[in-house]
DNA sequence: TAGATTGTTAATCGATTAACAATC
DNA sequence: TAGATTGTTAATCGATTAACAATC
């Protein structure tokens, strides 16, 4: 039986490697390997295999065994559970357009404890559909419903000039974390939490990478 | 006339803070604004002053006046200039659903020095289409066509069953930075830039940060 | 002038990496 | 046994923050 670290604090750093663990680890399950070393991880994943340990370690009571590594199925139970706790929430979608109905098909979410249970828009012709199961309501009923459904968690894929007030609406209504994919900044109390989606930030970081990589070529 | 600081090496940390300032200054110029303040920015953005007054010398000649901070235009122009001279690069989208879609008709990376020319998908149903201007050609020819115009970045929006073929395939092809939309590792050369978008994580650290504010609450 | 703000140097903080004994 | 691998402590590295003189 694996035991799973409650209160545990993760670094930032740490929690968004944790899902790419995640990932690697129900992919070499799926292909039959039982053991996996901190140093087939590290190898593969481009990281550092006393960081992969230390990682590990924080979230996991499992012990790997010299020579052997980690028992995969343990670490993939671990992994789940430490972050099961601190997620399973949940959440709202506000602005049913081209990327709203593509986060509303994804089904990759319940596997990191997201449910998405409403979606909402302002364009009449949407409200009454169904995405994926997922129910469209006019942004009217967001207060009422977010209140009544003591939904923590709203995600934001509204234009960008609308993106300000419905965080405001979505904050008055009690939502207290906000996944953000309009480019745009936010603000709001400090008592919300926000984490931008932002592609530019993302394109500038893979530009940089590339930049590097061709300079260190010339020399 | 501002001078662009080349071959400055930006920590990865400041240059994803960078297309946030840029966004920023960008909507304080709208709104009629001439000067701001470091002290303004951080507290907006919820940062420390001394960070982004670091942030912006590095890419910025452009000096602040004491009591009056640094000129709006100058900096937008300084942002510009660096990110650009790290950017502008053609691009190809390969995976015409519905994420890929979403990113076709987004028109902010051009803001950013992305510029995508061409996309690619398995489907001959969506062979020959135009997506916002962009033609969709067959999966077949992407390494001709990448060769032919000299293409250096890939931007990956299949299922995660074919997104290691579809990076081999472009890696193959000469191009040497990839933007992974799909949510799987990749195994690539050490010579290839790789950055994942991925959801997971992101929701992770959401998740956390969300679990941070309620716990503090009870205290 | 008084006070807000800059730019820079030094201190702190946190995360990554190196070193190495323990062990299967 | 020999060697790969773990887990932990110490060293390093890098980024953030604090302190403060300079200045508009």
């Amino acid at each position: 039986m694996i035991e799973v670290k409650e209160g545990v604090t993760a670094s930032k750093a740490t929690i968004s490697r944790l899902p790419v663990y995640l990932r690697f680890l129900r992919d070499k399950l799926k292909a039959g390997d039982e053991n996996v070393s901190s140093t087939l991880i590290a190898g593969q994943l481009r990281l550092n295999p006393v960081q992969v340990r230390k990682d590990l370690a924080l979230v996991s009571s499992a012990s790997g065994k010299p020579k052997l590594g980690f028992k995969i199925k343990e670490l993939i139970e671990s992994i789940e559970s430490f972050l099961g706790v601190c997620n399973t929430h949940d959440a709202v979608l506000c602005g049913v357009g081209s990327l709203g109905v593509t986060l509303l098909k994804y089904e990759g979410f319940k596997n990191y404890g997201l449910n998405i249970v409403a979606a909402f828009d302002t364009n009449p012709e949407l409200v009454g559909k169904k995405i994926n199961g997922i129910t469209v309501f006019s942004y009217n009923s967001l207060p009422a419903k977010v209140k009544r459904l003591n939904i923590k968690v709203g995600i934001i894929t509204v234009p960008k000039e609308a993106a300000q007030s419905v965080a405001d609406g979505m904050a008055a209504s009690g939502i207290r974390a906000i996944w953000n994919f309009a480019p745009t900044h936010l603000s709001l109390s400090p008592d919300i939490a926000v984490k931008y989606e932002d592609l530019a930030a993302s394109l500038a970081v893979l530009s940089k990478k590339l930049e590097d990589k061709l300079r260190d070529e010339e020399t």
